[in-house]
Parts: structure tokens; C-alpha cells; sequence
DNA sequence: TCCTATACCTTGACACTCTAGGTATCACCG
DNA sequence: CGGTGATACCTAGAGTGTCAAGGTATAGGA
């Protein structure tokens, strides 16, 4: 549903988008759908956001892609975690647990 | 220190101003020392972010700044929480608190 | 006198997200 | 057969917030 503000994946996708593919080898269309099923529609990411993402993490080295077959045996491009793309989600993830301990005690009541 | 990865506060920016202000008013330059304080140097307002947050709160009536005198009796101006700044902080942590705990169930082992 | 801390301000660049379009294929249903 | 909705990808442009890097001014201590 995401009636949430504009900006809200700000910062977290890349980490989120990553941790979609330490499963196995995913593609764009299945990594929004899974997300959103993971958190009951809690986080959504738009279509104009997760591509250039992707294009974004293929450019650094995180993930590779290749075009294969989806589940329903469709055109897809699969994107796969590549060992840096691992170390980044390592390092974006104990980022995220210490910004969000320092944010939670701060915001909220103790 | 801060040695934090650009773009770090994106989002909650506002949230945590705002809460500074809970306690009563203070100026822009106490907030940002407050705030590394609060959080052992982890979270850090940069001051191109700091002033330029707090006008926009004031232009959306979050807060009322008013020019007095800081702790140090040195010029300063002072903002102050309105009502609808602090309805605001309340949306805003509550929404904080749902996106932290979707994002933390999708990043951190269970 | 010089330096540091206090306190505020601004410009411009940068990065990311989102809106809002678009393409193509396939399955299903009337 | 035509329409619709789901699948799957793509892109341009706008909007926004954060940051880096400059700047001003004053007060107090060395």
C-alpha cells in the first residue's frame, strides 16, 4: 500500500534489495513482490526506484545480471549476489542495527 | 565524527529535531550539540542540514523561533515546539517505529 | 593579540526516490 | 475474438533532502 511519504526507502533499499538475493538469484519484478510480502505490504518499492537501483549495485559490483526465465517462464533478467555485493550487505546492515539503536533511543520513550 | 555514510539522516531528520524540542526551546547550535550528546557522537547534524530543516519546520508551523539569549549569554534564536509540531512528532514516530521494525525483520537474523 | 568555541547563514552539488508514463507477453474469461 | 489483468521490464523528469564548503560575528582565554 506504501500511504507512506514520499522518501521513505531513502538510504535502506539498497541493503533491503540485497538481502532479497542472499536466497538465491532473483529477478526485478520478484524482488518488490517478495519484499512486500515479507513485511505484509509494510515496505513497497516502487518500479522507478528498484531498476535504477539495480542498475545502480550492477555498476558498483554488488550484483550481476543476466536474462534467463522467471517462474512462470517469462523473459526476466536475474540479478545474483556477487561476493562484494555480500560485504556490502554485511557492512549496510550493521550500519543500519547501530543508526536504528541511536534513532530508537532518541525517538522513543524509554 | 560522523564518519557515517552520506545522506545517513535522511528522513529522520526532522523527527529527532523535533524531539530535541520536547524538553522546551533551544537554539539551533544547542540542538546539534544535544543530539551528539544523546547518542555518543553516533548521530551528527550537519549545520547545512540543521538551519535549513528548521526553516522548513517553521514554515510549516512545526516550530516558532524567536531571538533571545543562549545558556552562554551570547545572541541565539530559539525554537519552540508548536501544537502542530508536536502532533507531528508523534505521526513521525510512530511511522519510525513501524518502518524500523519491517526494515529490521527483513535485514536482522530472527 | 591570536585562537578556539559559540552561533548563525547560504550556495551549489549530489544522490536518491518517486511520479507517470511507456513496451511486450501471457493467461483467462466472456 | 477481444478485453482485461498480471507479469516483467524500462525511462525521463521532477522533487527533495542532505551535505560540503564556504562565510559572518562575538566572546573568552592564553
Amino acid at each position: 500500500m506504501a500511504h507512506e511519504a514520499p522518501g521513505m526507502m531513502h538510504g535502506t533499499l539498497d541493503a533491503l534489495i540485497l538481502k532479497t538475493l542472499v536466497t538465491g538469484p532473483r529477478h526485478g519484478y520478484a524482488i518488490a513482490r517478495w519484499l512486500e510480502e515479507a513485511t505484509g505490504e509494510m515496505l513497497t518499492i516502487e518500479e522507478g526506484s528498484l531498476y535504477p537501483a539495480l542498475y545502480r549495485m550492477e555498476r558498483k559490483g554488488w550484483v550481476e545480471a543476466e536474462w534467463g526465465m522467471s517462474e512462470l517462464n517469462r523473459r526476466a533478467k536475474l540479478y545474483r549476489l556477487t561476493p562484494r555485493g555480500r560485504k556490502q550487505l554485511v557492512a549496510e546492515t550493521e550500519h543500519w542495527a547501530r543508526f536504528a539503536a541511536a534513532v530508537s533511543k532518541v525517538l522513543l520513550p524509554a
